[in-house]
DNA sequence: GCAAGATACCTTGTATAACAAGGCATCTTC
DNA sequence: GAAGATGCCTTGTTATACAAGGTATCTTGC
């Protein structure tokens, strides 16, 4: 269907502020568990989607790591956690996307 | 500003979604009249965007097209006008977003 | 102790839309 | 007939979603 890529397309972005506005809610969560809880509130990314993604908030400072090598049990998890310019960043990302609800009822002006 | 990209990633998809819905609207608007809606909505993109995604959509058949070359006055206009296909592709796209708006409250829970 | 599977993280390559910048054609006004 | 307004279009760049595939660590069963 041609409706997929319009999908993916949609989905730039937003993927990103869904992330953002996840970890504000939580202290830190590690990538499984974000990914887990993405496709709970219907926003189905894959690992290829999500790693990448994370890796470049981390690099612009949006996101801080923290390594858990020894777990209780299972494989080491790096847990990430939204820094204070990740929660500035966030605010001005609400704003304009209550700005593009909003624009989609406007247009019935 | 970087939110300046993440701004114009979040759009990819956003645009069209719009202008569909703008010309489910209206009998029938042309290149500029369209761009002056979606600014007024506050859409703003520039012609760079609109007519290629114009064209885009035109050769997908979800637009049809009209030229009217001899205005009572002025430059002639080619007008666009929704299809058939193109409403249900729309409806479809509605359902998508709604999905994506709820999805923003979701994480919440 | 070791094979199989589960858990977890990461990388590579591709496709595509938004955008800036610039160009061209037609019509009106003076 | 020059200047400006109106209107449509093209080119090149950039960044992100995604599929597919890869690596490392830990647990379980025998």
């Amino acid at each position: 269907m041609e409706l997929s890529n319009w999908r993916s397309q949609l989905r730039k972005g937003f993927v990103e502020f869904s992330l953002l506005r996840l970890l504000r809610l939580h202290e830190r969560l590690y990538g499984l568990e974000i990914l887990e809880r993405l496709n709970l509130a219907g926003i189905e990314i894959g690992e290829g989607t999500l790693y990448p993604l994370l890796s470049r908030l981390v690099r612009d400072k949006l996101l801080l790591t923290q390594w858990e090598i020894k777990q209780a049990s299972g494989h080491p998890r790096k847990y990430y956690k939204i820094s204070a310019k990740g929660g500035e960043t966030l605010a001005r990302m609400s704003s304009e996307w209550e700005s593009l609800v909003r624009s989609i009822k406007d247009l019935e002006k």
